[in-house]
Parts: structure tokens; sequence; C-alpha cells
DNA sequence: TATTGTTATACTCTATAACTATA
DNA sequence: TATAGTTATAGAGTATAACAATA
């Protein structure tokens, strides 16, 4: 199994990253957003987040990483924060109509693209790199780093 | 085809990224490395670059970024940096044998960590993934550019 | 003059640590 | 006292531009 010459997967992963993200951009900056604003809008379009800190564990950031971005999609009326009554430390953050319209439509002109770049892959091949990427990708960070580290008792 | 939600490709990629490099790093500095190092020393296993600006290209990196790092590595013995006798302006970069060597300790030290986590997927959906990667990984940057720009004329 | 390797500078991004308010 | 949100500061990482050597 381990004689069949390949290249890290890190290394293929980081650079197929920096493309999609290259290729991602011109897209956000047409409808005035960033990456960061991007991913936050996409975590709420599932539900609000009880915090601010919630969200931004939810998108692999640091709480005070995000709050220009939320300050900048509460100003455009993309997003709420709402102090929570029973813990008035806390703001539940919650998507508008409008920042649900925005993420749609970046959403589907990033996936326009993405599909565009899959066509290299035979159809079985594509369908099965999805399915992976999507399991691998849905792994607890924890279980992910677990799994890496373990390396020797493989089963 | 476009009904079938997912997330973006990118938000994928990135997260299994960092869940990667972060598994590689200890490995790494338990060799004395760094990633850019292990980078550098992977590239010129398949032979010689021409020069150092090839040598960065051929890695994703700016040429000023990885003088500091050749000379560490040349400095420990891992790299030898020859003045072309042609072009006295260009230096041919070769990995040395101890060079080799370490770079094949670090890279199957990982790629078993990598393969520990692969187990999570059935082994037609684990080859069909590396089969993948390492197809649109090998596209040039252009190409992948080019594909991904090139949305809607899906031929 | 144009290009490689090198260095130095500026800029962006990220992480850390204080501060305010609520509990 | 402990925690959420906020702000400010410091640090790492990156990109840009200038410089010396060679063509």
């Amino acid at each position: 199994m381990s004689d069949v010459v390949r290249p890290d997967l890190a290394a293929m992963t980081v650079r197929l990253s920096r493309a999609l993200m290259a290729a991602e951009e011109p897209v956000l900056a047409a409808h005035g957003i960033t990456m960061w604003a991007y991913a936050v809008l996409t975590a709420l379009v599932g539900g609000p987040a009880s915090s601010q800190q919630v969200l931004a564990e939810r998108i692999g950031a640091d709480k005070t990483r995000i709050i220009p971005t939320l300050d900048a999609l509460q100003q455009q009326g993309l997003l709420d924060r709402v102090p929570d009554p029973e813990d008035r430390r806390l703001r539940t953050v919650t998507i508008t109509p409008a920042g649900r319209q925005l993420q749609q439509a970046v959403c589907a002109q990033i996936q326009r693209q993405e599909e565009a770049m899959l066509t290299v892959l035979p159809p079985a091949r594509r369908r099965e790199f999805l399915a992976a990427l999507q399991q691998l990708s849905a792994l607890p960070s924890a279980d992910l780093v677990d799994r890496l580290r373990g390396a020797g008792h493989v089963g």
C-alpha cells in the first residue's frame, strides 16, 4: 500500500485551495463582500448562531477576528446582532433575507465555477471525489487530528 | 446537476489543508526543518533546479521568499547551490544524499499519517479521491484558473 | 538594457493581551 | 470570579521595490 508514490496530500490540497480561493475573489468583490464575510453568511444559512464566539469557532476563526466583518455585514443589512435576553453578554447573530439572498447568489456563482473545473474528472471519479471531500471535511477537527496523529495503528 | 447542495470546494479543501499541515508540523520539527524547507527538498527529489527562480515557481513561492530557506538547507548540508558555468547569474540547486535521505524519512512518516486518516474512506472512494486530487493538482496553475474562470463555456 | 540573486522596506494578516459589560 | 464582546498592540508572514553582479 505504501509503495505507491504520490505527492503529500497537504501539498495537493493547498495547491487546489489557492486556485479555488483565487477564483472566488473576483466573485466576492463583485458582490462587495470579503472571504470572511462570505464564510460568516454561509455559516448562518443553516440557522442563527447563539453567540459571536460560537459563530467564530464554526468557521475556524478567532472571536476577535470576525468583529470588523460582523460590523460591516450588519451595516450592510445582511445580518442582525440581537442581545440574548437571558444572558445579555451574548449576541444572537441572524442572517437577514437580504443576506440570505446574497449568499445564495454568490454560492451559485462559485459552485458554477467549481463545476467547470471538475469537468476534467470522469463522472464516477468526480462523484467519489466530492463525497470523500465532504466526508473528510465533515469530521470534527479533533477527529481529523486524532486520525492523523494515530498513524501506526492502522487497522 | 446543480441542485445538489454541498459546501464550497474551497471551504472543504482549506479545512482539510489546515488539519494536514497541523499534523505535519511536529514531524517536520522533529527533523529540524520547516514546511518551506520540506517543500524545497521535495521539489528537488525529482531533479536539480536550473535556477532559484525556477525552484521558487515550482513550489508556488516567490524567489525572494525561499532564500533564507536555501541558506539554512545549504548550511545543513541538505542541498548545494552551484553557479551555472554558462550563465554565472544562475545557480543550479541540487539536493545532497543527506537531503534526499531526510526528505524520504519525513515523506514516509507524513504519508503514514495521511493513510491513517484516509482509512475513514471506503477503498474505492479513497482510490478515486487520491486519483482526482493528483489529477487536479497536476494541472498547471494557468489551466486551473482558466477552468475556474471559464464557467459557462463548459464543453 | 535586461535578468538573477540578494537585501531591505512596507504591508497584511493573525495572535495575544488588556478593557468593559454582564453574570 | 468568570465570560462575551470589543479594542489595541505585537508578531509572523508576505509582497514590493531597490541594489549588485552578470549577461
